[in-house]
DNA sequence: CCCTGCCATAATCAAATCCTATGCTGCGGC
DNA sequence: GCCGCAGCATAGGATTTGATTATGGCAGGG
């Protein structure tokens, strides 16, 4: 058996917009037959609606006489309140046609910390021109804690480097952004004619601490046991090297951005166009707008920073 | 086949209160088995009504996360709008149960010109002291006139001699006023000891121009050709009757209205009890206050003035 | 790695709603 | 004064809506 629909005392016992609407036909007519062809029904069906709402009110709005339907005094003051419940109604569905399709308002982006002091100037530019509405709530951290953050709706987007975990997450290729090699300055690398990830020496690899990305992609890439002393930051890692401390694998938009440091630090793009990172828009597989994001990611790898490459497939 | 109405673009499209309530409950709790719940429903009913009601928006509302789930923005901005929309709806709920079961505001009023004068004071002072909240817009009249005053709701209930035509109104009696005999000074009917309808003489009666229902009573009443000239009012009559034009039939609660006449006309009660008219208080039979009006005529009549009956019964 | 929580889906079923046809009752015309 | 018309109510049957239970799939915790 069910559990009696009719005892539960509803909150809105059965009240139904559409009641509500044919309540508002007759009233402005005041005539059942031309009520009903208004709503789109039969008069019956229109009549037994009216009963309905008038029994669930416990009110009869309407006084019937065979030539003449008129409003009770009741029904006067029901029927404008009856007048503002459509008009709250009707606004819902206005209100709902005027909703974005895509992005808008503000939306919470996260961005590893290599690459975010680097590449969102240039996304915040991009982003300000075609979607000035748009502002953006902005946050860098580890993978890890982004992936949190965007779980959780702190964040909406996170850019990231593949790979994504799948299900939880969708995901989109922005750009592949090469790795370079950043040595001190009179480092026998230097010297190649074509430098190789097979060159690395196997020693003296400096690495970021435990939880970026970066520092995972260079130690599978190198095959070299890295150094016990870690860096914090890019910053710091810059003036290990410089110091002498040993060499490392810079992303490349990291390495560009700091031209005055050519001098301290050599840098130079390996020949392995496999060494480097795929950078990819993030987002909840849950979240609506995955199309939105889609798009921008379109957006981000058309206009992708000039030293970087189209992903690869896949 | 139907008026398809899936592709009738129907003002509301659809949209249930009750689907409003259930993303209500869902924006509370963020559970949807909870919100399933709490209003009363399983779960996957819910969903499909929350689905279903995106779909009217053509907005996601909530984000659907496996432990999680979470509003939309689209979906804050149109909760807030739902908000208003079951808030005025909650309202009209509201509304209906505070609305007065019987009379209220104010009520139209109609009595007929030989009555009025006389008894509406005596009315208004009841009402007042029993409903002081209801008050009334009087009018008098003739019968026909009251009447479709009545059926096209210019009135709502009107005080009548019997009989009211059946079919459109109702109608339920208030007392029996006798008719009294109203003559000159040292008329000869004065000094019967009985004075019967019989007794009356075939010549000389006054009455009242056309329309009047007390016209039509003396006039069935007394058996006697009428005199050509007739009163626009009962005070013409009085004055007519002073002037020993004739004698004429007038209801007792006019005749002890004016005790000031008593030197200038003869009034007396006839021994017939059947000579007079009974009142009533009629009002639409399409009226849904039909109960109210009842009690009112179950009040007046035993408050009915002291000089009347009880109305014979039927 | 299984177990649990939770939303989605599937299949079925009850009920609400609508339609057509018909009844009833004043009103106006011939 | 009888009759047809107008207009809301009623009846019965068909369709759509929305509900139920059972099941699936996926992420998270021990």
């Amino acid at each position: 058996m069910n559990t009696s629909p009719a005892e539960l005392p509803r909150s809105l016992a059965g009240l139904s917009l559409r009641d509500l609407e044919y309540a508002q036909a007759v009233a402005e007519l005041r005539h059942f037959g031309q009520a009903a062809e208004r709503c789109g029904v039969s008069q019956p069906a229109l009549s037994e609606q009216i009963r309905k709402l008038e029994a669930i009110l416990g009110v009869t709005l309407f006084e019937r006489a065979r030539r003449r339907v008129t409003l009770t005094p009741a029904g006067t003051a029901l029927l404008a309140q009856i007048e503002r419940v459509m008009a709250e109604a009707r606004h819902l569905l206005t209100l709902s046609h005027e909703q974005p399709e895509g992005l808008a308002g503000t939306v919470g982006l996260g961005a590893i910390e290599t690459l975010g002091p680097y590449y969102l100037p240039a996304l915040l530019r991009l982003l300000r021109a075609v979607r000035p509405d748009v502002s953006l709530r902005l946050t860098e951290g580890r993978t890890a804690r982004l992936l949190e953050r965007l779980a959780d709706g702190t964040l909406d987007m996170v850019l990231l480097a593949a790979p994504v975990p799948r299900g939880r997450f969708g995901a989109a290729p922005l750009f592949f952004e090469p790795f370079q090699l950043a040595a001190p300055p009179g480092h026998a690398l230097a010297g190649l004619r074509r430098l190789m990830l097979d060159d690395l020496p196997t020693q003296d690899l400096l690495l970021l601490e435990e939880g970026h990305c970066l520092r995972d992609h260079a130690l599978s890439l190198c095959d070299a046991k890295p150094v016990t002393r870690h860096a914090t930051s890019l910053e710091t890692l810059w003036q290990m090297i410089a110091a002498g401390e040993g060499y490392s694998l810079l992303p490349e938009l990291a390495v560009v951005a700091r031209p005055e440091l050519r001098d301290l630090v050599v840098c130079r793009r390996l020949d392995d166009t496999t060494a480097g990172r795929t950078i990819v828009l993030a987002w909840r597989a849950s979240d609506p707008r995955e199309a939105a994001f889609r798009d921008l990611a379109t957006l981000l790898a058309k206009n992708r920073p000039p030293c970087t490459h189209a992903p690869a497939p896949g």
